[in-house]
DNA sequence: TACAAAAAAGATATTTTTGTCTGCTATTTA
DNA sequence: TAAATAGCAGACAAAAATATCTTTTTTGTA
């Protein structure tokens, strides 16, 4: 069985760019990724070879893990054979509830002009055009599953070799 | 004529979210709309109009304002009665312009995991996800014009009086 | 020409995000 | 029950984004 390798650390985007979301949340999605891999072989993955993995710095993905953790989206277990893994009860884990618990919903809700109070009654001047776009974005990321995410990757890893 | 004035700043969106955009380009966004008005009646807005009417700090809106203007997609004069405007060559300035000047192309380019090398060749496995996605938010900035946005906030004010 | 208004430029300060380090606690195994 | 493993928690450090301040340059006008 071959393990997920994500490029090294100088093929991540450097660049004067805003991204869809933050470092924290890309990070958290790498590594669930790589967790949900392992799980489906009943594995455990620490910290560290997440960090390997994902090419993603080790003790800084720890905080994030413990986000994730005790908000129960993924699970995890200390001491020697231990690490973080996804239990039957969140094997249908969404891509919506990682980015929502990390950066929050402000992607799909907040105002393009960040104007707190725009709404459907009271909508800003760019309200209807960034409507579609921002449910799109949620729909998308709700109906993604990190298993099927998880799944393409491997066979990408496979077919490409 | 009424000046636009967007709410004070204790209306705009605290909370702990990743937004679409950065403080500077929502800045940037507000202030050309403001200045956009102004320009279709001849009039030239100076950072302290721009400041207090579209809820910003001033010195920090000052530094976005130059760099739109030196990108030549405002244009502006100084001394006396100077200010920031919009002239005829700028007319029909769209909203990408304004996003991609201060954000860069990172919302609708950037890979979904952060990979650099993720392509439609060698595509992540939310590429798919995200391309229809990604391509929306361009489409919809490239056909959202500054002069649009200005008119539809003005006749929400004269509406909601 | 002198003065005042206003943008441009550059230096500095604050806050947030990102990243690191150290010690502690819980768990498994021998 | 001791030792090793690994997550947890909090403090700390660096970098980037956000915000402010000061000086300079340009321009209009008295």
């Amino acid at each position: 069985m071959s393990a997920i390798y994500f490029p090294f650390k100088s093929y991540f985007a450097p660049l004067h760019c805003y991204p869809m979301y933050s470092k924290s949340c890309e990070y958290a999605i790498r590594s669930v990724i790589i967790i949900s891999q392992n799980s489906s072989n009943s594995l455990k993955t620490n910290v560290k070879e997440i960090s390997q993995q994902a090419g993603v710095p080790e003790p800084y993905i720890a905080k994030v893990l413990q986000t994730l953790s005790k908000q129960n989206l993924i699970q995890s277990s200390k001491g020697p054979g231990g690490g973080f893994y996804i239990d039957e009860s969140s094997k249908n884990l969404k891509l919506i509830e990682i980015v929502t618990a990390i950066d929050g919903d402000g992607l799909f809700t907040a105002c393009g002009l960040g104007l707190k109070e725009c709404s459907e009654k009271n909508p800003c001047p760019l309200h209807e055009s960034f409507k579609s776009v921002r449910t799109d974005i949620k729909k998308m990321l709700e109906k993604t599953s990190i298993h099927e995410l998880a799944n393409k990757l491997e066979d990408k890893l496979f077919t490409s070799r």
